[in-house]
DNA sequence: TATGAATGAGGCTTCATTCAT
DNA sequence: GATGAATGAAGCCTCATTCAT
């Protein structure tokens, strides 16, 4: 009756938003799941425990990411503009679908303090995040001031995520895009 | 060794940077109590419960913010600058203390989607500090220019702290602070 | 503010009707306190603990019943037909104004097996009610029998008030208050 | 040490005697698991809740004895009776071997006023076991007298019940039963 | 008399995890 | 691959009880 073969790929991409909506410590291997349409005990046979379920999603979410905005950026057939278009897009596509926010900067902040085994996945995605829109900015600032525009950007997003999952009202995430727009017009 | 006079007020003060360090699902009510130096049952006698005990933690913090962040920019006797610079030092008090960040900030990632109980505790601390932002950008910009500015720098420091937290470098969020200042200059 | 003066016979009288709804174990302290207006404390200035405070109850409940049965029993101005009628009467106001049963019967069926402290005064309860239902048949009958008749009519009766509170339909009752009746007319 | 293969019948069968002596709301989980050689939280793998398990074991006495009694009286090999015969036999066999009662009559008293979840099951059972004692009393009385002897015996063996718990003899429920047997001599 | 504050024990339930099949 | 059955630890909460005031 089962054999359907659920590969580990597959309960990677149902589990994340699961963890996106309910982060980490609420959301139960039960619901997780059942939201996979498979027993709980199955992901044991994939994952080690609950922390490596969560790693490997979180892994997969930046290592996507990351070759997305990286081939934006370093794209040879695009305008700078193209670009920021492209990026602009990307993340409307990433954090504009739903009201959950970004599970990045969901699981950061509740296990910032807690559980060290995801930091480095986390660091990493907000690095590459930040390099890739200093690169941007490179094309017309200073490396230093480029930086800092690049963090502030992700900053003002990031932030802008959060009042629009708290509020369940977009616009606080569309002004920061189009802010960032702005600055490389 | 009971007979301590522990007040609600105590209790609260006590319990918050606990539910700011770890969230609201991964306190337990026990480490709660530890902290307060009080056993578990005694929560339940100045609370209906866990959600009602963070309720009013919540209700504590903003309050406590809403009303310093309203003299400050309604005080008569400080120049704009003054303000700015009072303001400034109110939110490096308030977050460049720790690395936990703001529990207003982690509490609504936590529990925007599953405990709307919160919602309108959190709500109306957003709002009181972007108005009073607004506030000061009226000096010098147009209402709706002010409010978008308030808006940006919130999701700015918002996202400084999100990311001081997650890297443990307070630069994030002092730069935020910088930039603001900035603005108002 | 206080200074009711409440006395302990206030405290048992209000307090019997939630043991007899509720039972023995599922009525907390604290409901039979504010039942009576009173902080959960006072009860333990006059009892012992829990089990002395139902013990009480039950104690009250038997005497002023016993006391109620002989008098009917014993009036030397009434005939069979107007002590029949008096004893009848008796239990209609004793079980028929609720559908919450008879107290005695549900803390016997409750605590019969745990708690040996109520045994003595269930059973002299229905020892007193038993011994008075058969002097009644003494009037027609011989010992043997009239012995039989009152077990058989107090089971009849507490049969049908188990009915009665489960069903919330009196007709149970009232049918065995008219057998009782026609077994004596 | 797991897997004993406990099926959910067994559960059931196995918790039936310590809710009969103890009742619901004094019968904890942990005993009841103890009884059952299992860990407390197997039942939350069967059963929803403590009570979701009650309702499952009223159910399971329910059905078993509705069988039971209906087989006997629809029996046409048996004479009238023998179907009395074996109809007292039963209820010898459920009542007489403990002093622990009728599981339905305790439940029904606990919480005829609180736990509507189990009125729908308890008062089927003593539909049933009525309207079977009413056909036996059809084959010699007319159908509304037959009808108030059915529910003036169940009376009788409750009530008889009730005293054989609080008085630790069973005389009262034999007597009961022998003027059941002889209203159909 | 009466209470406010406190507690310890224990109750029900959930959860991540295991392991034989 | 997948699951059913089982568990241990822990979580939230309630309750009877105490005691200084």
């Amino acid at each position: 009756m089962p054999l359907q073969k659920v590969s580990k790929e597959e309960l990677i991409k149902k589990v994340l938003p699961i963890f996106k909506q309910k982060g980490y410590h609420n959301a139960t291997m039960s619901e997780l799941a059942q939201a996979c349409g498979v027993r709980n005990a199955l992901f044991y046979y994939y994952f080690k425990d609950k922390e490596d379920l969560m790693a490997e999603v979180l892994q997969f979410f930046k290592t996507r990411s990351t070759q997305k905005l990286k081939a934006m950026v370093e794209d040879q057939d695009l305008s700078l503009g193209e670009k920021v278009q492209a990026f602009v897009q990307f993340l409307e596509g990433a954090y504009l679908g739903s009201f959950n926010g970004c599970i990045m900067a969901n699981i950061s902040l509740e296990t910032a303090f807690d559980e060290p085994a995801f930091l480095p996945i986390l660091k990493s995605f907000f690095d590459d995040w930040i390099a890739s829109m200093s690169t941007l900015f490179l094309h017309k600032f200073q490396p230093e001031i480029a930086r800092e525009m690049a963090e502030a950007t992700v900053q003002d997003i990031e932030g802008g995520i959060l009042l629009m999952k708290l509020y369940k009202d977009k616009h606080y995430l569309e002004k920061a895009l189009n802010r960032f727009v702005k600055l490389l017009a």
